[in-house]
DNA sequence: GGACCACTGTAACGCCGTTAGATAGACTGA
DNA sequence: TCAGTCTATCTAACGGCGTTACAGTGGTCC
């Protein structure tokens, strides 16, 4: 067999490794956040700890990984929103999505907005972020937006989304209103977006 | 000297022994969550572990103390607002109050909110809490809420209020709009409450 | 065969919260 | 006055944590 085989079959192998430590991190940490350490994982996933610390840099390390792959999926699932006519619809849309995100997933959503303030959010989620930045553009450009700074419409969406996902994740047993994402999302929309301008010829189809 | 008077001066003793530690305590969070432990307390305070145990029950308890002390102020503050004619422009001093409160002692904040989630809100926060209720419903029976629910209405402002002060902690980095704070409250009261009705006789002082 | 390299293990270090048990001193009642 | 009790404090340890120094092992390459 050629050397190059050799290799693959290395780097395949390695990346079974990791595979399986992934997994295991996955599975602790879906018991809880404070159930998951290095010790536990060692305990659960056959491997020592040295053999973790070749693996991946840290404890850090590792859980970013994991983080990095589960939130590839958060911006994936986001980015196929599709934009339609109604920036408003839109926006609407993206952050029932994301609320609705973090609250599925609660221990990666702490890990991942909890955790130290250096921390980078990963490229898909910043994929996110970025295109919505064009829709508060337009809706600046159009004169509908309600506040005196473009920046904070954005940013008060954003604090409103980690709010309710933040108030569910800590307070689980508090009788939260049934109808109280869609409700705060609405009204922030409606208080930060102003209804288009009368004038536009054409008429729109009910989004 | 009686033996009332002797027993009084072992309560002040034992009372300002517990000062000493809940002292430490503090300026030990003020250096940030992480930089408190036991172990470091200890060092700080002069007196050794066991000492602590015996006057606190435990970590949780040493600090549930000191929270109960610096969100009674908090709930102090918020109470002694003046509630005024205008229930919107209360609403709107009251969050600002709490998200000021909580940006300014971001450490208490934390400890506050993103324990436990079987953690009870200390008494005064509950308090103004429960001051607020009346006002929702008096918004209510008005008819000026926007939302299909009531609970939903109060619970959207405190979502905001938390993701805002949340954010602020969690990315201190960021470059948070200078007036997102105001902003993204007043989007929110905006979306939530309908102007008042027209027909009332008497002509309102602008407050 | 020998040098190198990726991989894995044993055993330890220095943190952490917490506690069992001893000691010292002050108060209490006979 | 003296034994008994109670409070406050200490020394020393336990079990858990993240991490790493170091050794061994088994392949790959010259």
């Amino acid at each position: 067999m050629s050397a190059a085989s050799q290799q693959e079959r290395r780097r395949e192998k390695r990346a079974q490794v990791q595979r399986t430590i992934l997994d295991a991190t996955e599975t602790l940490l879906l018991e809880g956040v404070d159930s998951f350490s290095i010790r536990r994982l060692v305990e659960r996933c056959g491997y020592t700890a040295p053999t973790i610390y070749h693996h991946f840099k840290d404890k850090e390390g590792l859980l970013d990984t994991l983080l990095d792959e589960r939130f590839s999926r958060l911006g994936d699932k986001i980015r196929r929103i599709p934009q339609g006519d109604d920036p408003v619809s839109y926006l609407r849309a993206v952050a029932l999505a994301f609320v609705r995100f973090g609250i599925r997933n609660p221990n990666h959503y702490q890990l991942l907005f909890v955790r130290d303030p250096d921390q980078a959010p990963p490229p898909t989620v910043d994929a996110a972020r970025v295109q919505l930045e064009t829709v508060w553009v337009e809706l600046w450009d159009a004169g509908r937006l309600r506040t005196g700074d473009r920046e904070s419409a954005a940013q008060s969406l954003w604090s409103l989304c980690h709010g309710l996902i933040s108030g569910r994740i800590h307070r689980q047993d508090a009788d939260w209103s049934k109808t109280l994402i869609e409700d705060s999302i609405d009204a922030m929309l409606r208080g930060l977006i102003a209804p288009p301008a009368k004038r536009t010829r054409r008429r729109k189809k009910d989004a």
